[in-house]
DNA sequence: CGACTCATTGACGTAGCTCAAGGTATGTGG
DNA sequence: CCACATACCTTGAGCTACGTCAATGAGTCG
């Protein structure tokens, strides 16, 4: 049974060998650079060969909210039909340096339609997102701030771009624009897992050094049964 | 370019004739009854004939958050092949007698499988929710309670049970459940936009009188250009 | 007419926001 | 290698939107 994830990894890796078959260009982007601008049409899809990206939103008051990561394996957006007035709001940035496939919606529609397991695998993959995104609208929205930021953490603990449980790569800058919060209100709540030892805060990361402390104040939407 | 709803409808209406051809079981819903229930694994799928049903999840605290109304002509869940935990807090009840039919999972995914047409509308129908959810998840939550029920009341005009812009079919209770805030807050909120001479509350349904002052105060993003 | 559901309004407490001042790692150029 | 700039983190004080608790009113139905 399936808990929330907010970084992607390795949902199309089996479908690296057919992707390079298909009509594609290969982009890369340097660390910083933009894979989509705001207000660019989401005309084309990028399979993440290597590197990171994040997903972000911007609110017309200056907010951002950062919605997802994506990495080796993944592709991101998903084609469709119609097109929304929110992706206008929409901004992916590379994390890290990043070499990608990039398809044009077209193409990767016709390929949903040759290929079963790849249709499948990105209804799976829409499936997760949804999910995802449920669990903020849904449960995320009824906790306290403190509450949230335990369920982060737990949730990065578990898939996280490190790789290593206990390493959370994350400002606060990072966590606040996740869990739509002020900086200073994410710091607050952190220093109280940092007085409460079950967290050290470094610079630009946080180490979790009792996670079973965590665990106990996490909501039980979040944790893995 | 689309802007979200809350109330989904002839999504998939195309399709009747083709639904019928393949294996299915009609099933009926009395008002008020479940189509499922919390802790029901979704199993299966409901392409709604006539009646309206409403999505909602628990929150372990008692809080219900409503999600979705799905209506003739759309299907509700969308199979896959994993399993979330968060599927466990959701339940669907029918507001009003239904008549769907029901597709187990395989039986549904074999038909996406064979009908392009099919997966295509899926695809858009995926990515409509998307849309609806980060709405939600990015941006309501950055309004204030406010501009958040001025937005709602501004998209239900646009896509509502009733059919008729300006009659918004929902209790407090329900705007409050939508929006995750407390009935008192979305009662006072209300009591705003009738001071301002926007809406006529009326028992069980709130009435549009000024729908020009209601656009002035929602934000952009919610907006139909 | 009584019972129920839904809506209105007040009093009060608090979580989280804003504004603000400082502290501490990391990087850069001289 | 030090001086300095910059980015990131910490902490305090005050304000307010929204939650909680509570009492009352107003439509609707058997």
């Amino acid at each position: 049974m399936l808990i929330p994830r907010y970084f992607f990894a390795n949902t199309f890796a089996g479908f690296y060998e057919y992707f390079l078959t298909q009509p594609h260009i290969r982009r890369n982007f340097q660390k910083e650079e933009y894979l989509w601008r705001l207000d660019e049409p989401l005309t084309h899809v990028y399979y993440v060969i290597s590197g990171v990206a994040v997903a972000t939103l911007e609110h017309e008051d200056g907010f951002r909210k950062i919605s997802s990561f994506h990495s080796s394996g993944t592709i991101f957006p998903v084609s469709h039909q119609s097109s929304f007035k929110i992706e206008q709001s929409i901004a992916v940035t590379a994390v890290s340096e990043m070499e990608t496939l990039c398809f044009t919606n077209e193409a990767f529609l016709q390929m949903l339609c040759e290929n079963r397991q790849l249709m499948l695998c990105t209804l799976n993959w829409y499936a997760s997102y949804v999910n995802l995104l449920l669990y903020e609208s849904a449960h995320q929205d009824y906790n306290s701030s403190f509450i949230k930021l335990c369920n982060l953490l737990y949730l990065f603990s578990h898939n996280s771009p490190s790789g290593q449980e206990g390493r959370i790569d994350l400002t606060q800058e990072n966590i606040a624009q996740i869990l739509t919060m002020t900086r200073v209100n994410a710091a607050r709540n952190l220093a109280r897992l940092r007085d409460e030892k079950i967290i050290i805060p470094h610079r630009r990361w946080i180490e979790i050094i009792d996670q079973q402390a965590l665990e106990a104040y996490c909501s039980l939407e979040t944790l893995q049964p």
